[in-house]
DNA sequence: GACATAGTTCGATAACTGTCGTACTGAGTC
DNA sequence: GACTCAGTACGACAGTTATCGAACTATGTC
């Protein structure tokens, strides 16, 4: 028994492990976020999203398909850009994840 | 903006990021809701947490560490043994991290 | 076709990590 | 004190990773 997807989880982590790798999920949640707000679809260019980094453009794009790899974000083109969209099954299951866990009193 | 605390967020992440890392993990926050089901405080020996696990105690006792040092979980000797606990303010960043994102549906 | 833009692929390399075995420490028991 | 038990410290080693620069592809514009 024990839970089979540790592994998987553990992948997921892992894929946020690297400060700049965070930082580019958590720019992408937070314009995620934004757009839910204005009842849109999220449709965020890679370079958006860079803003902070300084890191080249062939390390992006590798922390790009790890985070893909990772099942933390989908990707498509749109012409010449790519378009990066957060998974909600993910935060869906990080939420499950932490939910019923201690709580400080 | 920008979130200044990324790199401790991704130290967090990374702590978690190995498979048996976030195994004992795992095993550690399950017995904490145990515990807390039954209203008294966790104490969770070392040992206990292993079972699943095929590592020897000095990988384990590296893993320990690693997970303190994240600020995951508390230790202190009880006697002979280690009494583990989850630290539960990292649990409720996590939560707060990943309440407010996108919901499937 | 020439050019620019956005991203990718391909090595290479320095740094880090997980694991181990051995040797150690500290607590408890006889 | 001798012994065991639970965990730790230390070094070593294989494997992984983050980053880079240079060359490449694909899309769009002139």
């Amino acid at each position: 028994m024990g839970q089979p997807d540790v592994k998987r989880l553990a992948r997921v982590f892992h894929a946020l492990s690297n400060p700049n790798r965070l930082q580019l999920f958590l720019n992408l949640l937070e314009e995620s976020r934004l757009d839910l707000a204005k009842g849109r679809v999220h449709d965020c260019f890679l370079a958006q999203l860079l803003g902070n980094l300084n890191i080249g453009a062939p390390t992006v794009s590798h922390h790009v398909k790890e985070l893909a790899d990772a099942g933390l974000i989908d990707t498509q083109r749109d012409g010449k850009q790519l378009v990066c969209s957060v998974k909600p099954e993910v935060i869906d299951e990080m939420r499950a994840l932490f939910a019923t866990a201690s709580r400080s009193t």
